[in-house]
DNA sequence: ACCTGAACACCGTTCAAGT
DNA sequence: ACCTGAACACCGTTCAAGT
């Protein structure tokens, strides 16, 4: 039987992997439990409530971020984080709601910050604005790496029955281009090319 | 006794009181259906179930958004379109996580997706590029909308527990800027600024 | 067509009891 | 200290019954 923090570990890892298998709906107190080899009672001296197992899985999932080596050039280090971020959304993509909602206040949260923090430093960033910076490039990361799915689910028919009868006129327009089929990951890219020309300009400024 | 689309409305003003007063975990069938005066059973006819309730909740929200005239100028539009959604957030906080989880093909999405497509093509930017720029802005301002409540929670105390025994150079060096309270409103005006800038770049490029 | 009331199979959490 | 089993006050949803 392993005890302290290890137990803990094991029962986010549990809830983890159900999320995983069959979404944030499943992760109950009694299937975690089960997962774990115990009743749900047994979950309390580890976890305070759900919610704090829902905070402690949040926690979870950015301690998988892999942080890259400071040695290297601030835009690499940035993309590298970036896509560290879209690939963890991309295994765990039922927990990221939850990234949103809860608060940045943890030890494994503050730890991606301060990997922010230093390469927005490192290009340039005056310090007063290197917070709403960092704010803003999580905003924009975290909203990628969450609407995976929001853009996805546009069919085709539905998408056609929607625009049939209303007046539409850009979207008529774009009628061609928005049949066009477009990559996430590469559309993601294109993003971070336009994110990092903002952060240049930012850090030119002062 | 109203019927017809009215009494879909009535019940999802009803689960938006709720949300608003109570929290979204507040909005259960029975809740919703005590607050318009008849049993959880009877809300059957007219949602199909609670998450189609939920996504009715999100159309009600967007179907608040205000469209600026199509005659003005393409910046003041976007930013209009962007402070009536941080607005809305602010009116319905508990409401914001669902709009970023649920898909965005509803008549009331494309509406405001329409009103963006047209500010865009205004501004120049290539039709091949207009729909990935409306996701990177939509995002953008989606992200700043909902975050509201993850930056809010820093609160002194906690923040310096968390950086005590830890070797974060780049927080250490930043602490007097951190330190300092910062307004939301005024940081999404300057993030709207760099947004506004990064669309005139991509529109010169072509 | 719309609503009710009872019922089913679940929830998170408390509590007394066990070891 | 950790775990169990029963219990409580809830959920969403089905179903037969009413008007």
């Amino acid at each position: 039987m392993p005890e302290g923090p290890g137990r803990r570990q094991q029962v986010l890892d549990a809830a983890l992997a159900i999320a995983d298998e069959k979404g944030l709906d499943a992760v109950t107190m009694r299937a975690v439990a089960a997962r774990v080899g115990v009743t749900a009672m047994a979950l309390y001296p580890h976890v305070r409530s759900k919610d704090d197992l829902l905070d402690g899985l949040v926690g979870r999932l950015l301690a998988e971020l892999s942080l890259p080596d400071t040695a290297r050039p601030w835009p690499d280090r940035l993309r590298e984080i970036a896509r560290s971020a879209l690939e963890a959304a991309g295994r765990h993509p039922a927990v990221m709601p939850l990234v949103f909602t809860r608060p940045a206040v943890t030890p494994e949260a503050v730890r991606v910050v301060e990997a922010i923090y230093q390469a927005l430093l490192d290009a340039g960033v005056p310090d007063a604005e290197v917070a709403r910076v960092e704010r803003m490039v999580s905003t924009f990361v975290l909203g990628y790496a969450i609407s995976g799915g929001r853009f996805a689910a546009r069919d085709p028919e539905q998408r056609r029955a929607l625009l049939a009868g209303e007046d539409l006129p850009a979207h008529r327009r774009l009628a061609a281009e928005l049949q066009a089929p477009h990559s996430a990951k590469a559309e993601f890219e294109a993003a971070l090319d336009d994110l990092m020309g903002l952060i240049e300009t930012i850090a030119s400024r002062s």
